[in-house]
DNA sequence: AACAATGGCGCG
DNA sequence: ACCGCGCCATTGTT
């Protein structure tokens, strides 16, 4: 610990004034090998905000650093070269780097740079960190007597990380010198800890894959905003009808809310307000247990225009939040709207996407395609949108090793329809569509861990059709003896759920330690870990069922980002989007059909690799905007 | 006034 | 008693 402290407190913190200086710097790092990296901007826009201060950390023999800060914004005329300089450190495989969010810092890089810059050799501590903690929590008292405990998840932030591991308290904002200096040690307590859970190349991969998420935050998603507009213009005319019908409904019923605070469309019933809507259904003689749009349905087909308008409005009022919400966020500088990314959030494995969320633009429904059609790529280019089919299934089969389901992908047999043969009996040529249908909400209910219950509430919901809990259970143990190695990998699941395992965990107190607590692991090896509580589990049945997969998945997508960026796209040809189990480019027209095979070809050999023995197959085409 | 929890719903 | 996420409006709490 006394070496790490001293290594935190820098040597010496040089402001470089001058190009020599910088210059004879690179000489030094280049010795060095290694050196830790940290900046501050104006703000979080790499599109409009600039670099202010560069820190670079170096180890400085043996277990202390020196530490370099440029001032950029006040000293313009180094800018240009020193960006440049640090655009080929970090693509200089040979000199190790390490940052805390490398998406950050990367971006502001490449915005400048303004062309693909091949990073590697990168060691990012935050997504070591979230790597390392990936679904730990703790509970914290939150003085709601309903509710006592609340989750507080791991914080990442460089300052957290340093109090954690090296027990220093680093400055609000400013010095980002002290935060370069931070880095070095945590850099070698981190990978210590991925070393130690085993968890290298789930590190490796996601080092990685940050490059392409900045990428597709860079590049972001062209919108017809007019179009954008038209189309709220017309839903907010169906929408005041739709709440011009269901104030009528409501004044002819005599139904008045108590309180009218100014702000709603209309005095007698406000439609965002579930205790409204509950009163007024009562009134109507309904007594629903929520408002929801499955029990609205079923009012609707019961006759009630009340619901059958409700349902309308929120739809719509849906509609117009996310419309709007695209169109606020469109760039002033490329008219583009830039989503951000966030790598590691969920304790899956999975990305999310928010300001705007990009994994959320509408697809089901009768009027996704008017909305859809208004995501357009620039003029010349197409979109190439590939997706990896059934892929859960697929990361079941091997994960369980059922060799049923393998057989069945390996020979490319429709694995819907063979669960609906095994299920009804049919010979496999003559399942019916609906038949095959059924099977298939059967299949990815599976992954989830559901239930006879649950079968039974499905069915109902989807088809209307009521069947009872014995058929469901017979149905359900007809599926088990169809897959027996999946009942097989959910009996060893539910049985890791109580057994113990050592997870490593370092603090600044008590160095490194472990602790006993329940995980699951994608085929990658990436770890979920849940916090025990004296004896308690934490974990859920379904969420051991669906984790492996769904994580396993995320590896995948993950996998196929880096290799897209490294080998498929360049100035002209962009990653804009991935969504799960899709990805997304924005590729020049003449060549987009060469692009789509590409990618395909890509994420069918990456996917075959990982799933091995069973196959991956995807599915690109080229599309002229998204609805298509 | 600012923050947290909740219900409801979009995507996978 | 179905997994993971983000977003919004409402409502309750400090």
């Amino acid at each position: 610990m006394v070496d790490m402290i001293d290594r935190l407190e820098p040597q010496s913190i040089t402001m470089v004034q001058s190009l020599p200086e910088w210059e004879s710097i690179l000489g030094e790092i280049e010795m060095a090998e290694f050196f830790g990296l940290n900046l501050t901007a104006t703000g979080p826009d790499p599109l409009c905000h600039e670099i202010q201060r560069i820190s670079l950390a170096l180890p400085n023999a043996p277990s202390s650093s020196t530490v370099y800060t440029v001032d950029i914004a006040d000293r313009p005329e180094l800018k240009e070269s020193i960006i440049g300089d640090l655009a080929g450190l970090l693509e200089n495989g040979r000199i190790k780097k390490t940052l805390h969010d490398s998406k950050f810092v990367l971006s502001f890089i490449r915005a400048r740079a303004g062309r693909k810059l091949n990073f590697c050799s990168i060691f990012d501590v935050m997504l070591a960190s979230q790597i390392c903690w990936s679904g730990y929590y703790y509970l914290t008292p939150s003085g709601n007597p309903k509710n006592p405990w609340t989750k507080r998840l791991v914080d990442h932030s460089l300052a957290s990380l340093a109090e954690r591991h090296l027990g220093i308290i680093l400055d609000e904002e400013g010095c980002p010198a002290q935060g370069a200096a931070a880095l070095l040690p945590l850099h070698d307590i981190l990978a210590d800890l991925l070393a130690k859970n085993d968890l290298q190349r789930v590190a490796d991969l996601e080092f990685r894959a940050a490059i392409a998420l900045v990428e597709m935050e860079i590049s972001g998603i062209g919108l017809d905003s007019s179009g954008a507009r038209d189309l709220i213009d017309q839903e907010e005319d169906e929408i005041i009808d739709q709440i011009w019908r269901m104030q009528d409904e409501a004044e002819r019923k005599g139904f008045v809310t108590v309180s009218f605070d100014g702000k709603r469309l209309c005095c007698y019933l406000n439609p965002d307000r579930q205790e409204d809507v509950m009163a007024f259904l009562a009134k109507r003689g309904y007594r629903p247990a929520n408002t929801k749009a499955e029990v609205l349905k079923s009012l609707a087909a019961a006759g009630c225009s009340f619901a059958e308008a409700l349902m309308r409005y929120r739809h719509l009022s849906y509609n117009l939040l996310f419309l709007n919400k695209w169109l606020e966020k469109v760039h002033p500088l490329d008219g583009r709207v830039h989503p951000q990314y966030f790598q590691i959030p969920s304790s899956t494995g999975r990305i999310s996407s928010r300001h705007p969320n990009a994994q959320q633009i509408p697809r089901r429904g009768d009027d996704a395609p008017a909305i859809r059609r208004l995501f357009r790529p620039a003029a010349g280019k197409r979109y190439v949108k590939a997706d990896l089919s059934n892929i859960e299934l697929r990361i079941m089969a091997r994960i369980s090793g059922d060799e049923a389901m393998q057989e069945a992908f390996i020979k490319g047999i429709d694995l819907h329809r063979l669960t609906a043969s095994r299920i009804s009996g049919t010979p496999f040529e003559e399942v019916t569509d609906s038949q095959r249908q059924a099977a298939k909400a059967m299949n990815f209910l599976l992954i989830y861990g559901g239930s006879a219950k649950s079968l039974q509430w499905r069915i109902l919901s989807d088809y209307g059709e009521f069947i009872c809990l014995d058929e469901t259970e017979e149905r359900l143990e007809r599926f088990f003896c169809s897959y027996p190695g999946v009942r097989e990998w959910q009996k060893m699941q539910l049985s890791q759920m109580s057994y113990t395992m050592q997870h490593h965990f370092h603090n600044c107190v008590r160095g490194f330690f472990s602790l006993p607590l329940t995980a699951t692991r994608t085929i990658l090896g990436r770890r979920r870990i849940w916090p025990r509580f004296g004896a308690g589990i934490t974990a859920s049945k379904f969420q051991m069922y669906n984790t492996p997969c769904q994580g396993t998945g995320a590896d995948l997508i993950k996998l196929v980002m880096a290799e897209v960026y490294e080998k498929l796209s360049d100035e002209e040809a962009r990653i804009i989007g991935s969504i799960h189990d899709e990805i997304i480019l924005e590729v020049p027209e003449d060549r987009a059909e060469e692009y789509a095979a590409r990618l395909k070809e890509i994420m069918e050999r990456i996917g075959s690799e990982m799933l091995y023995p069973v196959p991956v197959k995807a599915e690109a085409k080229v599309m002229r905007n998204l609805a298509e």
